[in-house]
Formats: structure tokens, sequence, C-alpha cells
DNA sequence: CCACGTTTCCAAAACGTTTTGGAACTGCCG
DNA sequence: CGGCAGTTCCAAAACGTTTTGGAAACGTGG
């Protein structure tokens, strides 16, 4: 407010004229910013002094380009054709960028150009040293990112993992597979005996881990695995086909689990449209607590995770793999928090 | 897929390697692979082979350093204490994103750290030289941060406006005064003559300009303005109370509007509270398409705006910005879509 | 054979910073 | 007074690229 408003503005100041305007040389200057002890305490002063009020803002592109740092960790926004946008892409950006700008870092976006390849993209990101470190954000159960990047010696930190080879690189995911063990034994002491599950077409790891877990659940009270059937995120009309699909399996199953809120939405819509009451004739469960989850008819049954606050922790992994090196990997699993609401209930007395 | 994937990796290779690999100079290889005509189309091959064989990517930091530009455009992301995560700041992200890759250029995210000013984070970004310009995403009336990028001279593209100056930058809105407007003479050609407004506290455009193109319809038609009430976006409590407070003056109005579906959401559901029903006795309508809109309980009617098409124009916006300087400002209004559905009818028979 | 234009190439400077390897000065001890 | 350690400063190199201002080689017309 004081000195820098009244300033008149100019141009931006480089580190020279400062340091001719001090009468000193650009390497005092630059030391005594840096905190450097070589430099005396009145010295210090006078160059913070004049630094301040001119406003001087070390250009980054200098510093970089010594430094061999960017100082950006880049993430690739994953936007597919036909695919809706992830809902919690948003709070996952916020987190991200949050904690990194907080540690001294930048997030930088990229998007994969149709037609061009994802790995093609990575590479280049990370080959114009424009990004120190990558995140990924959502993995298939063999990720070909993790491979090409651990080939290449790229630090990176995966929201997600890999079904192997989870030692290699650092990652946080949450614990689907946990999650879906409890609700598979949930659902059974509720009296369920047959269930189906609504699950995307592509393998998602998360996909895979959420289903082994409940299909454990239900192995160890001695019953058959969910009836699955998997449809294209995105394609609504596919996914209420499916839906419909197993709601009318005969017999019908008295628990239809999505593995993701949209899904397990696509699946009350249909129960809606035929008259079956949920969750006296069907329970529906989903997974993510989207923002439209509480406002379904009925407010959907699901489980919530703090994306925010798991990106910014994705941050400090970054940071920690960035200064550690390969030391610095770790892997971290985080608890869902189950939402029951009102699509789950007591299996239907007439059921087997 | 070929040679790539056989070669072995090694280092990433400079420019000088490359040349003296070539037996050519520095100077040469820069110019053959920048496509300047005084190099041989002989030499040229040679050169794009080889820089293809050993997979060469120019270092961005060299190349900005000596250019003088970063080639990243800057974005603050919105996230303030106490509200909600945009749910279109994904789709806003993606298109612009998308929009500045297809372009050459890259997406880059500041967050503002607790405590301190927006304008000096702006200023920073600026200044260090990460980005080249920036783009402002929501403008309040008269916007500090409008005024202050135009006096340092920064390019920028906003997504919104102020009310003032808007010749003086570029700016891509959407022209809810038109639709609200619009949406006044529709709902006074169903009969409704008592209308009220719920609208966020703090003075972004939108709010401002959605209003007064619905009070003006309502002049028009020789009607008051309507009664509105401001609450606090992201407390959920507040706007619980002030729906209420609007549902029960005396005379009810037989409609509401919501500034954004946020606001109509709450009041639908302080509706159904208390046992209200709508349409009928009341009609509601919002602005966003919220995903949320769809699922409510009646589907409430709103506008529906396209972001990510919105966010990929303001991409070429930013591009022109730089590349025409001040004659490539300019401003664009684009119109929303009207979705009818359940929740807005004929004014109740016995109204007023 | 000379003058001159074309084509093709290159050495060196420049961008703004950090870091390296001293240099100059001071004060202190013997 | 000479030697030595500590303090404070600085010139120059380095990071990897683009651009500037020629230079060399060659052909061509007079």
């Amino acid at each position: 407010m004081h000195a820098r408003a009244h300033r008149t503005w100019t141009k931006r100041l480089r580190l020279k004229e400062l340091a001719a305007h001090l009468d000193l040389s650009i390497t005092t200057v630059s030391r005594a910013l840096a905190g450097y002890s070589d430099v005396s305490e009145e010295t210090r002063r006078r160059v913070r002094e004049a630094a301040d009020a001119f406003g001087y803002v070390p250009n980054q592109m200098g510093r970089m380009l010594v430094s061999g740092r960017s100082n950006f960790v880049g993430m690739l926004l994953p936007i597919h054709p036909h695919e809706l946008v992830d809902p919690y892409l948003a709070d996952f950006l916020a987190g991200l960028a949050g904690g990194l700008t907080q540690r001294g870092r930048d997030l930088f976006l990229a998007t994969v150009p149709t037609g061009q390849d994802d790995l093609a993209v990575l590479q280049r990101v990370v080959e114009s040293r424009r990004a120190d470190a990558v995140v990924l954000y959502r993995l298939t159960c063999e990720d070909p990112r993790v491979a090409f990047l651990i080939e290449r010696g790229v630090p990176f930190v995966a929201h997600g993992r890999t079904l192997a080879g989870t030692d290699a690189y650092s990652w946080l995911d949450t614990d689907g597979e946990g999650a879906f063990h409890d609700l598979g034994r949930k659902l059974v002491a509720l009296g369920h005996r047959h269930f189906a599950m609504l699950a995307p077409t592509k393998d998602f790891t998360y996909a895979f881990l959420r289903r082994r877990g409940f299909e454990r659940a239900l192995a160890e009270a001695g019953l058959p695995p969910p009836d699955v059937l998997t449809v294209p995120l995105g394609d609504a009309a596919a996914m209420a086909r499916a839906a419909a699909q197993l709601i009318n399996r005969d017999p019908r199953p008295t628990a239809i689990i999505g593995l993701k809120d949209q899904l397990a939405l696509a699946v009350l819509d249909e129960a809606r449209r035929e008259g079956i009451a949920v969750p006296q004739a069907l329970t529906v469960v989903g997974f993510d607590d989207t923002p439209v989850a509480a406002y379904a008819d009925p407010p959907l049954t699901t489980f919530s995770q703090n994306i925010a606050e798991g990106a910014a922790m994705i941050a400090a992994m970054v940071i920690e793999r960035l200064e550690k090196g390969e030391a610095g990997i770790a892997g971290h699993l985080v608890e869902p928090r189950f939402v029951p609401r009102a699509s789950h209930g007591p299996a239907p007395a007439g059921a087997t």
C-alpha cells in the first residue's frame, strides 16, 4: 500500500540495474537477497530496502536456466472425448495447486491434443524441462505411463495406483478395496444374498480394487460373486440400459452397487422409472459422494473422500520425491468415509 | 514406436551435442529446426533426422530467456474459504488448457496463499515472467484486478466483465442480463406479479446484470422490482434461512428467482420442507444448469452455458491479445440457453 | 579475370540469474 | 612489521537457446 502504491510505474527492473543503483555488484545483490552470510547486515538492509522500493521481482527464467529446475509440477488434464469431466477435478486441482504454491512451486496444466499420445505429451513436458515432476491423475491397472516415467527417471506422484510394482513410485490412493469389503459385510448382515454391480468399462484400478474387496466379503460369507455389468462412463444411454438389465434379472438382485455415484445414480433413475421402491425392494450404493448424491431420490448411500486434502498431500509428496530422490518414494492409503443415506436397507423379506 | 522405442535411454541431449554429432554449428542446427531458409534442404533433412533419432527436445528455459516469453498463461484459482468450489471450474480449466495447448501455450495455475493479497500474487506471477498473460475468472462490478493489470500493461482476458470501462480490456461474458430480461417477460406472461430474488452477497457483476435484466422486464410491465435478499454463497444455513424468509413473506411471492442454481436449489429445498407445491404454488428458476439441477425435486428450470466452449474461446482471445497487443482487445457476449424443466409454471389462480 | 549476388554456414553476443574462486581490506597475534 | 584469519565484496563463467552480422564458397555476367 505505501511506497509501492506511490511509485510511478515504469518498467520491470533487472538485477543489473538494481545493482548499479546501489553501487554494488550483481553478485552481492543476488547474495544479499538470497540470504547468504558473506554480505554485511548493513548492505543486506540497503539491498532489501531498494529491492522493496523498486518492486524488484527476480526473473524466473534466468533463475531456472542456471538452477536447472523450473519449479513447476506438471499435470495432464484427463479430458477424453465422451467422458464427463470429473466433478472432483476442480477440488483436486485446487488442493494440489494450493499445496504446491505453499511450498514454492507452481502447477502447470497440459492437455493431450486429439490424435496425440499421452506418453508423447508427458515426455515433451518433462524433457523440455517445463516441469520438474508430474502428477498422474487416474491410474489403470497396468498404467503404461507409470512404466514410462520410471524408465526415464522422471519423478512423479500418482493419485491412484497400479496393481503391481507399487514400491517403485510414489502414490496416494483411497482404500476402495477395504471400503467395499466393509460394505459387502454390512449388506450381507442386512440379509442381502443376491448382488449385482455396475462397473466402468475401462480398467481403472479403483474399479478393480473396489470390486475385489466386495467379492472378498461375499466369498467370506460363502456367497457367489455379484453379477457384474460394465459400461463406458459418460455414455448415459448405455448406463441406463445396463441398469435396466440388472434390475430385470430373474431373480432380481436385492442390492446393486455402482462403483461410482454416476453408475449408482443411473440405477436409481431406472428403478424409479420402473416403479421399484428403493430401499424397500432394492438397495443401491455408490462411491464418491458427488454433489448430486445428496439430492437423488432417495438420497444415495455412498462413500466420501476428501479430495482436496488428498491433493494437498500429493503436493507434499511431490516435493519429498524431488528433494530426496528415490528415497522420497512413498505410498499412502487414505480411508474413505461411509455416508449412509436413504438408498440402502435390509433385504426385502421375500428374497432368497 | 520405431527408432524412438529402441533407442537406449541415456540423458537429455542439448543443442550443442546434437550440433557436435552432426559436425555443424549450433546456429545451423537451431535454424534448421526452426525452418529458416538459409539452410540447405539437404542439411535440414540431416538435422531433422538426427534430432528425431536422438529425441531432441529443446529446453524451454533457454528459449524463454532469449525470447523473453514464457509461453505460459497464468490463472489464479478462485478458492476463497467458505466458498464452494465452482462446479464449472473443471470444465473451464479443461477448455482453457485445451485451447492454449492447441496454440502452443500452457496453462499455469496459481493460488493465493492465505493472508496474501490477490493483487500481489497476480503481480508476482507476471513480473517474475512466469506468465505472459493472465486469465481472470470471476469479476466483480468494479474489480480491482482489472485496473491493476491495465495500469501495469499486463495482457489479460476476463471471464465476466466489470460494469464500466469494458473497452479497455478483453472479456467474454454470458448475457445474463438479456437472459433474465427474457425470463422476466416470460414469467409476467405466465401471470406472475409478485417476485422475490435470492442473490449472492458479493458484488459479482453477473449478479448485478442478471438482476438488472429482470428488473427491467418488470418495470416494462409496470410492476415493482422484486423483493431481493442477499446471502453469502457457500453458507448453506444462511441460504436456507433466507429462502425460508422469502417463502414466508406475506403475501407470498409467486415466483422466486435464484441468481445461481445453488440459491434456487435452497429455495426448492425449503419449499419442500414447508410443503409448498412447486410449481403449482411457487415458481422457482435458477441459472447455471448445475449437474444437480436436473436431479432436483422437481427438476429445476434454469439456464445453461457451455463453459468449456467459452473457455476455449478465451484461450483464442488471449493469444490474439498477445500477438496484436492493444489492437487485439475485444469483448464477446455469448447467449445462455433457457432450460425449461418442471420448477416453473403459471402463477397460482388466487394470486393478485 | 573481376565484381557482384546467392547460397550456406558460423562465431559471438545476448537473455537474467546463480555460483565459483578469488581479491581487498580489516584486525589481531607474535 | 609480517603473517594469518575473518569479513565483505566482486569479475567471470555457466545454464541453453535465438539472433546478429558477417564470412566462405560458388556461380554469373561483364
